[in-house]
DNA sequence: TGAGACATGTAATCGGTTACATGATTCC
DNA sequence: GGAATCATGTAACCGATTACATGTCTCA
């Protein structure tokens, strides 16, 4: 019988928290000051986020937490990732790119590339990224479809707004490649 | 006395909402369709966002719903845009960019864009478009700051992420400036 | 001595996700 | 007759926002 690990990543804020503390052993201060002085503040710095996602992951044995100067009269508590805790989250970076992943949370696939390197390893990175290149490749030509009725349409505006979506798609097609070209380089 | 209008405009999808039956009344149906079938696939096209939403607008007054087909068996509801709607949609195009919509929203600050023309017109839009090329143009040194202090700590996953934000804001950049001289070009 | 950083929480509220539920109409 | 599309909802659950709350430590 297979003991199943409880608990998973619900959220990018949370694959966010997990991954830093995957990094280094970090009190709920130490991510609030992350979202807040690192180009991560793309993510809530707000306490009322943070830390009852800390209790959430150790109640389901994927964080430790270790209160550090007990004894004094300001204590933290350090989390650290747990085996099972490393478990879930390789499992979450390992999970394949959907269609759905490319629409709606490109920036968040991102974010997996970042923590992927550290824990995976470069070979399972570099297939990430190529697997996401072709997703990518696949989708820019439904927008590009899009964009030539919107232009027989003659609306401007939305045009202009499908313009800029294939644009991104464009440098971030570009940018994967780079990184592919880099990580090959070594 | 004033009477204040209730009711505003709450997340990126509400706002996709009320500016969609800006431009024509549609039914929630209507609206799952682009959801569903243009680039707007973007947004959620689950009945339990769409429909919810129309209620909370037709309650604060936003929107009207008129009942087609009532003697048919199958009836709906089309909605269109109220004085109040339009009001409290204008008001929300025209709130001042700040750096947490160019950092949290940039793809909202687009969709805002879209309707912006046809709703403020072209002046109003082309201000926001300089306005916007401002912003970004004061965000991306600080990115290219920690790019810097992320390379010299030599972690190189984290500096490619940090490019990648680098180039979309570029392309963005890039992208309004574009946009600004096609509607100066008129 | 007072400002600012350090440090951790709770509570109300709310929008969105997921899943369930129902039935009509159209077209092959 | 059955699949696909049209059409509209509800209910449980849950993560995040906002606001409130509390106290320490450090340094000028």
């Amino acid at each position: 019988m297979y003991i199943m690990v409880e608990g998973t990543i619900q959220s990018t804020l949370t694959l966010a928290i997990l991954g830093l503390i995957s990094q280094r052993p970090m009190t709920g201060y130490d991510l609030r000051k992350v979202f807040t002085t690192t180009p991560m503040w793309y993510f809530s710095n707000s306490p009322g986020a943070i830390y009852p996602a800390l209790q959430r992951f150790e109640n389901s044995g994927l964080i430790k937490g270790i209160v550090e100067g007990q004894d004094t009269l300001r204590p933290k508590r350090v989390y650290t990732l747990t085996e099972d805790g490393r478990q879930v989250l390789e499992q979450s970076l390992e999970q394949p790119i959907t269609q759905d992943d490319v629409i709606r949370r490109r920036d968040d696939l991102v974010l997996r590339f970042t923590f992927m390197g550290n824990i995976l390893g470069r070979e399972k990175t570099l297939s990430y990224l190529k697997e996401l290149l072709i997703q990518l490749e696949n989708y820019i030509p439904s927008l590009q479809e899009h964009l030539d009725t919107e232009r027989l349409a003659e609306s401007p505006y939305d045009a202009f707004s499908i313009e800029y979506g294939i644009e991104m798609y464009q440098v971030y097609t570009r940018w994967a490649k780079h990184v592919i070209d880099q990580l090959e380089g070594n």
